[in-house]
DNA sequence: CCAAAAGTTTCTATATAATTCAACTTTTTT
DNA sequence: AAAAAAGTTGAATTATATAGAAACTTTTGG
């Protein structure tokens, strides 16, 4: 099994921050991708919640819901509804994008 | 309020894989791109299913769920959790991606 | 036009996501 | 090193997404 725990976790986020998508307040930097994989969901937020200032019991209020709500999404992430993620990136005023990408050559029907 | 049925909507996607994106063939006729919108959810998982050429039936196979099932995560799709989303874009080999977009002048702390 | 196939709907059950509250732990500030 | 602020956790509750079955409707092909 691969290193997985929630530290290790964070640091890469950090680090594809400054490394890969460039400079504050390059645009480049203000524009975030990643797989939708739910192991990383809860990063996503919380580093976007950072980058906002906002602490979780202020993006809480946003939303209205309760602080410990919003570490549970922030940490516990297993599976989540669609709403709670439009809710959530809404109130830290991020667009959220989906692509669905298919490439012929990967399909045989049985 | 805007004409909002689901025949518009299915026409809406018609017209964009084959006007925005291109001809069938080309790479880029097979990556669709589309905001985080749960009306339209529904629609992209029909458009991918007829893509493959499979019924709701074979598809629901595919994941181990009735045909009522698929008929419900394409019509009714009021808020599903990513799981789900996944299972079925995994089960259709359409790679799902998320992205997270968030511009610096957009967000005013109160 | 009829039959079969495909898709939809309703009813129902079960699992689990969303949420709160309060106590607790960790981090930050002074 | 205390106090305050921020974050975490567990238990309990509520809301709702997932799901199947069966009856129904619509579409398609002969």
């Amino acid at each position: 099994m691969a290193t997985k725990n929630k530290k290790m976790k964070m640091m890469t986020l950090d680090q594809m921050k400054d490394k890969d998508i460039g400079k504050v307040g390059t645009p480049e930097r203000d524009k975030y991708e990643f797989d939708l994989r739910m192991e990383v969901l809860g990063d996503m937020i919380k580093s976007v919640r950072k980058e906002r200032k906002l602490t979780q019991e202020q993006l809480g209020e946003l939303i209205g819901v309760q602080k410990s709500q919003i570490s549970k999404l922030e940490r516990n992430t297993k599976n989540v509804t669609i709403e709670t993620i439009l809710k959530v990136f809404r109130a830290l005023k991020a667009n959220v994008r989906f692509s669905v990408e298919m490439n012929e050559s990967e399909f045989k029907v049985a």
